[in-house]
Parts: C-alpha cells; structure tokens; sequence
RNA sequence: UGACCUAUGGUGUAAUGGCAGCACAGCAGAUUUUGGUUCUGUUAGUCCAGGUUCGAGUCCUAGUAGGUCAACCA
C-alpha cells in the first residue's frame, strides 16, 4: 500500500540541492540536441529524464539546440526534433534556445579569457597537435605558441574572427596542463575556424566554438541548475568546471548517467544513417527503425514511451534494456486504448451449409472490454466467411481446441460451428474450403442447452470484407547485440532478412473511415496502426506488435 | 600501458551499516466469448580476496571484469 517510490540518483541530488538550498530551491533542465540527425529511443529517455525531473520538483526544462558546428547540421532537423519531443507530450513554452544564439556572447567569454592569460592562439596543424597532445600514458609537450602575449592573442583571436585566416590556420586553445593524465585538460580547442554558412546565423561567424566551449557556458547563460548528460562526457567535467570557474560566471552541475541500450537495436546515428542511405529502410521513419519518428509510425503511444523511459530506471552503470520491455509497455497501454477488430491474415473460406443464402445478421461486437466507455459495433454474418488458416487443422496435436474435422468452436460474437467436411484441392492436396454446420440456437456465441465449447475464433463476413495492406515487422536485427558479428566486421550480416512481409488481409467493415495513426487490436493476432500511405481505396495498416501467444509455445514443445 | 567510472537473479533497478525487494522475461495454475487481459503461485542474485564492525550488497585495501578518454564532432 504504501510504497514508498524508490528515487534513482539523480532524484536524489536534486533532492538534497533542494534542501540545503544549493540554487534556491531552484530546479531548471535543459534537452540540448544538435540538429544533425534524428532523435531516437535513447534521446527519448533523456527526454523524460530532464522534463520528468523538472516537473516532478516545479522546476522548467528548456530545448536547447547545440547547433554548434554549421557542417553538419540543417533546420529540417530542428523541426523534426521539436515534432518529436512536442509528440511526447513535453513542453518547453518560449524557452527554445540554440547556442548560436549566444555566439556574441561566447566570442566575449573567448575574450575574457585570453585577457586573464588562460587561452591562446595557436598555429599548430592537427597533425602536429595530435603530436604535441602526447597519449593516455605519455603526456603532451607544449606548444611553441603557448606563450604568445595577451596582446598578441586577442590581436589573432579578432583576426581569425575577422576572416583573415583560412580554414584550420588557426585555433583558440585554452591554457591549462599539456601534462594532465585528463587528455581534455591537454589545452583543448575552444574555437576554430570554418568558413561555412550556418543554418541560423548565415555568414555572420567564421569561427564557431567548440562543445566543450559551448555547452557549460550555455548552461550558465540559461541558469540551468543540473546539466544532465550521458557517461562519455564524464572526462568533460573538469574541463566543464574549469572554464565556469576561470569566466567567473554562474555554475551549474553537470550530472552523467548511463544511456540506454536495446537488444536487437542499434543505437549509433552513424549506422542508421546507413541503413537509410543503404536502403536497408524506407526512411529514418521506416516503422523498424529505432527513431521517435520510425516508432511513431510503427504505432506505438507517448505514453508507452514514457512508462518505459520510467521503467528503465537512471543509474551509472552500462545497461542492455530487453526488448521484451518495451514490448511490455506498448502492449499495456494498447491494451487499454485499442479498438478491437476482426481481420483475417491468412484466409480459408468457410461455407456454413445450413445459413439461409443471401441472409445477413449484423451481429453486437464489443469495441474494447478493457473500457466501458469505448462501446459497441455491428458486424455483417452471412453463409460464407473467411477464419484463419491456422485456426483450422486436418490432423491437430493434443491441446488444439480449434477447428478439425468434426469439432465445434465459437465464432467470435456469432455461433457455434462444427466442421462436417473438408474440401481439397484435387491436385495439390490443399486444404480450400471447409463447409460447416451452425448451430441457430446459438446465436451471440451461447447455446442455451449450456453447451461449452473449448476455442473461440474470429472471422469476416467474405461479402462484407474489405481488403487491406498489411505490413508485417518484425526485429530488424537477428541478434540480441547487432554488432557481434564472427570473423567479420559488418553489422549488416546481422540484418533480419523477414523483418518486414507485406501481405493483403480481411478485415471487417467498421475500419473504413480509419484515420492515419488509428490503433487497432486486430484480434488474437496483434495491434495494428493506420500507416501515413493509407487511403479510403487502399487502406495500409502496420503490425505495431503481436499479441503474447501462448499457444504457439505449447505447440512449439511437441 | 595511465587516469577516471562501474560491478545485486537471464535483463533492468531498489535496499543511504540492520529481514536482499520490485518490474520484465521464464515456469506452474485459476479465470476468460481474444490460447489476449486479469489473478495466484514459483524458479533465480550481492564479481573475488582480505580488513573495519555486534552486524557489510553498502565502508576501507588489493585483485578481476566491463566501460570512457589520445576529432579543429557533439
């Protein structure tokens, strides 16, 4: 009853900030993408994590883009960007910043700095620098330019900034200890020269800051109160904490946790732009792929996203997250908002020998009996139905309580059938038709002598069906970890060769007016999405994911 | 090879020196007009060696294993 909510470590710091006063009892979180590339699952959980964390203590998050270095980034990114993280269900208000919005304000930092003796000019190519900066067990040797003046510095620094010097001529370093066994506190770059137009400030700038520049002096500027980032930029915080304390500005924490990896997922944007560009896709928002957008499509919901972010848990440790619990959590939440569905994958045509021709019932159907309020439909019946192939079986294994010669099941919401006679094909053998027997009594899916009958099945009305594109997904990867390939080098050996199967389905008529993202329990198969190429002619649903089967786990034993 | 970080069931995450708990997955059963859902039960864990302590998953030391760092990327 009283569970007492366990807080990961992160909770806890901001906690204890907030008792002992730290920033005023002030929280403020910042989600700082650069807008080279898609988001995809793990951005989604640092998403949570900075909005959930502000608002759990009312505290506010801004969306900061760290739109830093003008090669690689565009604007259909931070639209993208702005669409997923707004889809989520997060809010940032007014508070959307980039960091080429304080250029003029960092280029005086660079200034301040170069004016207290702690940054410099310096003329060293990047091989040679690579030289100089010494190795993880060698330290570095300084730079013949390290001591240029004051004068001379912020002379040079106006100049490169000026666009006298061309691109890689120059570079601002700060001075701090070519000796550090911290390969970042080896007087790293703070800025360097590009003449490239940038995607907000044109060709005002030549020379663009550096992350490390950049970001804790963003952080300030916003008073952010705990800058949240993944491990790898655990090294950075010396260098972090260096430069705030050295400009004498406001300080922020920065904080590191462990990003998220998913089984059969490949995380690396890298990669995924391979995928894309290698075709392997349809597209960064191609439903199997990993993206906010590719999940989008696929069907999943906000809310799924977000119970699994919570889920998944914040801490410092390394983690491999089981695909199975993101299934989990999508599954829970269609569960609860997914209309229900009659749809035939793989039709057999049964002929009910005893319904009058040319009659139609419209039989009640539940539209979800997870919630009241989503009510009821009328589905066509009629002589000729299609039910699954599966659900049929000339010569079915102990435990198979579906159709077989001369068995009785319930048609979903219908009536009791029996099968009196299989129909083959003469030359292959093929099983193409089953004529069976219905029982009037039964009607709505009871008889009223008690009779029980062990399977349920669903079907469609074959005069009534409409017909519809399905495509099946599946894990785009064979392997739990995507990039454990023997004796070769090439995560693509790994790629699932079914992981998408294109098929035509039956589906009841009630879907007809189906809106795109519309979502579907099709029944004992799995939920089901609208895709954005579905139209009044030719509708096209996903398989977002399959219903748990426990049957195919019994049979798969014998 | 140096510095730093990390180590709890199959997976993830709690236990803040005092009963190793929760979730997913697995297994077994009950319910069910979805072999779905729901419910019940159950399997399984503190990397290793010392030390401190009445008491150690937790603190200390050493080891082992994994990760991060040597872009004018973020």
């Amino acid at each position: 009853m009283k569970e007492t909510e366990s807080k990961h470590f992160i909770q806890e710091i901001v906690e204890d900030d907030i008792r002992s006063g730290k920033f005023q009892g002030r929280i403020h979180t910042r989600f700082p993408p650069e807008p080279n590339g898609y988001l995809h699952i793990g951005h989604a959980k640092s998403i949570c994590l900075n909005f959930g964390l502000a608002a759990k203590y009312g505290g506010l998050t801004n969306l900061r883009f760290d739109d830093t270095n003008p090669v690689k980034e565009d604007t259909e990114y931070v639209d993208s960007i702005k669409e997923d993280v707004r889809w989520l269900g997060f809010n940032w208000d007014d508070r959307e910043y980039y960091a080429s919005d304080y250029f003029g304000k960092l280029y005086e930092y660079a200034v301040k700095l170069i004016e207290k003796g702690k940054a410099y000019v310096c003329d060293l190519s990047q091989e040679e620098m690579a030289q100089y900066r010494g190795t993880v067990i060698q330290p570095g040797k300084n730079s013949p330019y390290r001591d240029r003046s004051v004068d001379e510095n912020l002379n040079l620094f106006q100049q490169m900034k000026n666009g006298v010097f061309p691109d890689g001529a120059k570079v601002l370093r700060a001075k701090i200890d070519m000796a550090s066994p911290n390969m970042l506190l080896r007087d790293p770059i703070l800025y360097r020269i590009l003449h490239i137009e940038h995607h907000r400030t044109g060709n005002a700038w030549c020379i663009y800051p550096m992350y490390d520049f950049a970001h804790g002096q963003c952080d300030s500027i916003e008073k952010i109160t705990h800058s949240i980032c993944t491990l790898e930029f655990e090294v950075h915080r010396p260098l972090y904490d260096w430069l705030i304390r050295e400009l004498e500005i406001y300080a922020p924490q920065q904080i590191e946790f462990a990003r998220l990896n998913l089984t059969y997922t490949m995380m690396s944007k890298r990669k995924l732009l391979e995928l894309v560009k290698g075709g392997f896709v349809s597209g960064w928002d191609d439903p199997r792929m990993p993206t906010i957008c590719g999940l989008r499509r696929r069907g999943f919901t906000p809310e799924s996203l977000r119970n699994f972010a919570e889920k998944v848990g914040v801490a410092r440790r390394d983690n491999v997250i089981d695909i199975s619990l993101l299934e989990f959590c999508l599954r829970e939440d269609l569960n609860k908002r997914a209309m229900r569905v009659m749809g035939i994958m793989n039709p057999l045509k049964v002929t009910i020998s005893n319904y009058p021709e040319n009659q139609v019932e419209w039989m009640d159907a539940v539209n979800n009996p997870e919630d009241c309020a989503a009510g009821s439909r009328k589905i066509p019946f009629s002589k000729e139905i299609y039910i699954e192939r599966d659900d049929f079986m000339e010569d079915p294994p102990k435990k198979y309580f579906r159709l077989f010669p001369g068995s009785e099941v319930r048609l979903r919401y219908a009536y009791f059938i029996k099968c009196e006679e299989v129909l083959k094909d003469p030359v292959t053998g093929e099983v193409i038709e089953l004529r069976c027997s219905y029982d009037p009594a039964s009607q709505g899916g009871n008889s009223p002598d008690g009779r029980k009958v062990k399977g349920t099945i669903h079907w469609v009305s074959v005069n009534h069906a409409l017909q519809a594109e399905v495509r099946l997904y599946d894990r785009l990867f064979v392997k739990e970890n995507p990039e454990d390939c023997e004796d070769c080098d090439d995560y693509k050996v790994n790629i699932n060769p079914d992981s998408l199967k294109i098929q035509t389905c039956f589906i009841e008529p009630s879907v007809k007016e189906a809106a795109k993202l519309d979502k579907f329990q099709f029944e004992r198969v799995g939920y089901f999405t609208v895709d954005y190429d579905s139209t009044p002619q030719k509708l096209v649903f996903n398989r977002t994911v399959t219903l748990k089967d426990s049957w195919s786990k019994i049979a798969g034993k014998d």
